[in-house]
RNA sequence: GCCGACAUAGUUCAGUGGUAGAACACUCCCUUGGUAAGGGAGAGGUCAAGGGUCCAAUUCCCUUUGUCGGCUCCA
């Protein structure tokens, strides 16, 4: 498949080169689901692609054969003169290079490919859109125009897979939250700023509620810390040159907006900034207190809601926001507990994900990395790193965790152990993050007293278990596609009176369901319409209640996605729930 | 931020170079009902904001803001 999805991308090149000659060809690799290639100089419309599709279809049909060449690294630089970013990629690679031809189309490539155009069905694939990608992914190199395509072995395949995007949208957060009225985000108040609705507060309240039970269960303690903190903190954290490409300008704090406006002298300038981690206050809780090794392991958690200013193009619904809350703990030990804490938190994050109905194969895990190319990235020295990175390597394999590693994704203050689970589109969002950071303890000179009487310095966990408050909902919404198990349910049970007869009796049943989240749906509206509202609310009980329920003392239940009725006491019912 | 698409009622969407329409939701009236929409009436819009072209702009052009899909970045 990979080499059809790869000649595709050929092929493609070749439609869009016999078009305009003075298009400059970037790179066309296939990737998951389909293929792309990347051009210059490509002036292109959306409503392009159909025709480029057809041209595609016409090579495909006349049967071109691909042809394989070893050519010298001289010859290759002459066949792509015109050429540049093929010229570009040539300079990385051996003496030796490999070109397919394709009819008169030319281009520099490693291959597999297939023999031949008729290898592909004409209808198994499709052109999807255009974007912009930045030459060799660097964000300091032009940008070229991608093309997308989609490309399977037939069209069934194709067709399955346009219906998965179809209900994939139907999943989508976004739409839900509107859907069930959770939250919404808008213009006036800001890009990535939410505004949760009574239900999604609701929700939100539920996790949280669960979240701390568990926390006070595995010993840690709660503390709490302010929104914005003096630019000095940031200065000696490190946050303000390392992080700043992230956080929003200095307020200046030293007088209100009135006296700003009346541009009134500020006598001593005090800056102060919106946090966008809530480490340097946990730390100064620390820093507070005097602390002895028999007190350690220290686990102070908050859920502490950071701003970040995130380049408007990247943010996304509640996966990617301005404003969010972590669900942030850290962790304060001596070296010889770092491990056991490690392995704590792991055993946590698998807890919680099963908590919520994610299995941990769902989840991809990765060790996060230094790149000890880019060392003005990162604070601190080598032998830290290498430290931090083998615990957490170690702590991974023995906790028997299926991850990978990258380099180049670690904090600046250190490495970090991180999951990732997909949304609905199959895109990865990181949630739970570990991280070893033996950097921050130093810059904040910590210490605890040591059985020997003596300062040292205290080893130091971050970690976050669904990341955020905010990405973590989004994701729950679209793993259960809105339909919340019972404990999550913001309204768990609907209730609906018959007629206005019955509305005693239902109240009187909603009493009886106390502790329980329960609406009574007495509008002057039909019973059916009643239904449906409450089926597309996604509420997991339907109860209805009419002269026979009155009659029987009993209530008619239905539940979520069953047609079915069940006529049962309301004691019954309670017992079910249990 | 960059590339591309888009922005019309609370929501989902039609539509037009001569200042707008549907469905649902909302308000009121009738209906008192049995498992996915009972009937009727009404109200609701600076057609995202600002500027330009034109006798005339919601429609064409530019800028800004926001949304969506990518790139880069990230919890």
């Amino acid at each position: 498949m990979e080499k059809i999805r790869h000649s595709l991308a050929h092929i493609l090149a070749k439609a869009i080169k016999e078009k305009n000659e003075n298009i400059k060809l970037g790179i066309g690799p296939a990737i998951e689901n389909g293929f792309y290639y990347d051009f210059d100089n490509l002036e292109i419309e959306e409503k392009d692609l159909k025709d480029i599709e057809k041209r595609m279809k016409h090579f495909i049909r006349q049967n071109i054969p691909f042809e394989k060449k070893e050519v010298s690294k001289e010859r290759a630089r002459e066949l792509f003169k015109n050429e540049p970013y093929k010229l570009e990629l040539l300079k990385d690679l051996d003496d030796s290079v490999s070109i397919y031809k394709l009819g008169n189309f030319i281009d520099l490539c490693a291959g597999p490919h297939i023999k031949s155009t008729n290898e592909i069905d004409p209808n198994s694939f499709k052109l999807e859109k255009i974007a912009g990608a930045y030459f060799k992914g660097d964000e300091k190199n032009k940008m070229l125009t991608r093309i997308y395509g989609v490309a399977f072995s037939n069209k069934e395949e194709l067709d399955q897979y346009l219906k998965f995007k179809e209900e994939a949208k139907k999943r989508d957060h976004r739409i839900l939250g509107k859907k069930l009225n959770l939250f919404h985000i808008e213009e006036e108040v800001g890009a990535g700023l939410i505004l949760w609705h009574p239900k999604g507060a609701l929700l939100y309240k539920i996790i949280e509620d669960f979240w701390i039970k568990k926390h006070l269960e595995n010993g840690y303690e709660l503390i709490r810390t302010p929104h914005i903190g003096n630019r000095k903190l940031w200065e000696r954290s490190g946050h303000f040159g390392f992080y700043s490409e992230s956080m929003y300008p200095p307020l200046e704090a030293s007088q209100s907006l009135e006296e700003a406006f009346e541009k009134k002298e500020v006598k001593e300038s005090e800056q102060f900034l919106l946090k966008p981690m809530n480490c340097p206050f946990h730390i100064a809780i620390y820093n507070s207190m005097q602390h002895s090794y028999r007190d350690f392991p220290i686990r102070w958690a908050e859920n502490g809601t950071v701003y970040r200013f995130e380049k408007k193009g990247e943010l996304s619904g509640l996966t990617r926001v301005r404003g969010f809350t972590q669900d942030d703990a850290h962790i304060f030990c001596r070296k010889d507990q770092v491990e056991d804490e490690l392995k704590k938190v792991i055993d946590f994050i698998l807890y919680i994900y099963k908590s919520f109905g994610f299995d941990i194969n769902s989840v991809n895990v990765y060790l996060s990395l230094r790149d000890s190319l880019n060392k003005e990235k990162y604070v601190g020295d080598d032998q830290g790193w290498d430290l931090a990175e083998s615990v957490l390597r170690k702590v991974a394999k023995e906790t028997k965790l299926n991850f990978k590693e990258e380099v180049g994704e670690a904090a600046f203050y250190g490495p970090k152990l991180d999951f990732k689970i997909k949304d609905a589109l199959q895109r990865e969002w990181q949630c739970s993050t570990l991280q070893f950071d033996f950097n921050l303890p130093k810059r904040f000179n910590m210490v605890f007293i040591n059985e020997k009487g003596e300062k040292e310095e205290p080893f130091m966990i971050h970690r976050a278990l669904f990341g955020s408050f905010e990405r973590f909902i989004g994701l729950l919404i679209e793993h259960y596609a809105g339909n919340f198990p019972f404990w999550l349910s913001p309204v768990q049970i609907s209730i609906i009176p018959v007629s206005e007869k019955h509305r005693d009796y239902a109240y009187k049943i909603k009493e009886e369901l106390k502790g329980f989240r329960v609406e009574v749906k007495d509008e002057a509206e039909t019973v059916p319409k009643k239904i449906r509202e409450a089926v597309m609310g996604k509420i997991p009980y339907i109860i209805t209640v009419g002269d026979k329920e009155i009659k029987n003392n009993t209530i008619s239940m239905r539940k979520r996605g069953q047609q079915n009725l069940e006529e049962l006491s309301i004691n019954n019912f309670i017992k079910k729930l249990c």
